[in-house]
DNA sequence: GTCTATATTTGGATAGAC
DNA sequence: GTCTATCCAAATATAGAC
């Protein structure tokens, strides 16, 4: 007997070795103790695997979130959120795979787990406003700048942090032209 | 009779419409009137296409960037490289997942194709010294931020320009940044 | 150089006994 | 709920004729 949380992490597990694509109802099934009809038990298909782990994906990572008690000024809050949402990531590469890219042709994660995507950066973006960010563009663009980092560090130097060093340095200048109003756009 | 160029360009066809992953020996083996054990006769296995294709990619984007003609100071020159970045890669996924992903497991490419990679950043940064960015953490940074807002108009709203639009304030941003000498890092 | 035919492997999914 | 056995499909790659 196992869970669906237990199949879903030993199917993180694989993924960070062999890859989101690199899953096989076989390998996943040997990993919990089971045949693979047997898995058939816990998800109706490999694709409900895949939506089970996107949605857990985005929900771990808002908990995290949620645990980390937050203080100090705008400032402060972006180094803290952007530290995290890297440090997750690059810790756990298949993680940002499924959770931010499309690896796996023919899967899309359902309305369910999309929520939990979403319901991350609605907290983030609630956080930031409470301390007077809230210009939808101002966020897209940081979260573009964080989630760019962290793919140039995962792809071109896995074990590094060429990328990643330049965090903080982003974070400043982010705020710095927010407070300058430096928001021109053509 | 075909040609080891035509077999690239249909690969990259196929991948436009399946992913990159989604590419079979037969399906483009038929796409250049061939069976599929004739493909063998060009390629020596399906990773060897890949390799042709990630070489062939960055080579294309290379001589697209050489054959459009430059003028103006850094801030237009950051503009043009930015949005000559993004539309290539915005407007064809299936090359941006090849060459600034990992998307398929078990495929590295070669040193000789990773050589054309390189030598599309050698030229981005030699263009940018010319106007007297020389600083390697500026140009990394300036890639992140080009590379993550394509990368998240792609995975999130593939048919609009809700992060394309904000290519231009970003570049302001970054450049008055660098004018201000606001490198602070820690 | 291209083909037919096929070897081989792999992996998702199901049938049916226990 | 779990198993054994198996189906079925797809896909890489090779052998050997023409």
């Amino acid at each position: 007997m196992a869970t669906r949380a237990e199949v879903v992490a030993a199917a993180w597990e694989i993924a960070a070795t062999e890859g989101v694509g690199g899953i096989t109802i076989r390998d996943l099934a040997e990993r919990v103790g089971l045949k693979a009809p047997s898995l058939y038990e816990y998800f109706p298909s490999k694709n409900a695997v895949y939506d089970a782990m996107f949605a857990d994906g985005w929900r771990a990572f808002r908990e995290l979130m949620a645990s980390v008690p937050r203080s100090g000024d705008l400032r402060a809050v972006l180094r803290s959120v952007s530290e995290e949402l890297a440090r997750f990531w690059v810790s756990q590469p298949a993680r940002f795979s499924l959770l931010c890219q499309r690896p796996i042709p023919g899967f899309e994660p359902s309305s369910h787990a999309y929520a939990e995507a979403v319901a991350v950066l609605d907290d983030i973006a609630a956080e930031l406003a409470v301390h007077g960010l809230e210009d939808r563009r101002a966020i897209d663009l940081f979260i573009a700048v964080v989630t760019g980092l962290v793919s140039q560090q995962i792809a071109n130097d896995p074990t590094g942090d060429r990328w990643l060093q330049l965090l903080g340095w982003a974070v400043d200048i982010f705020l710095t032209s927010l407070n300058d109003k430096g928001s021109a756009t053509a």
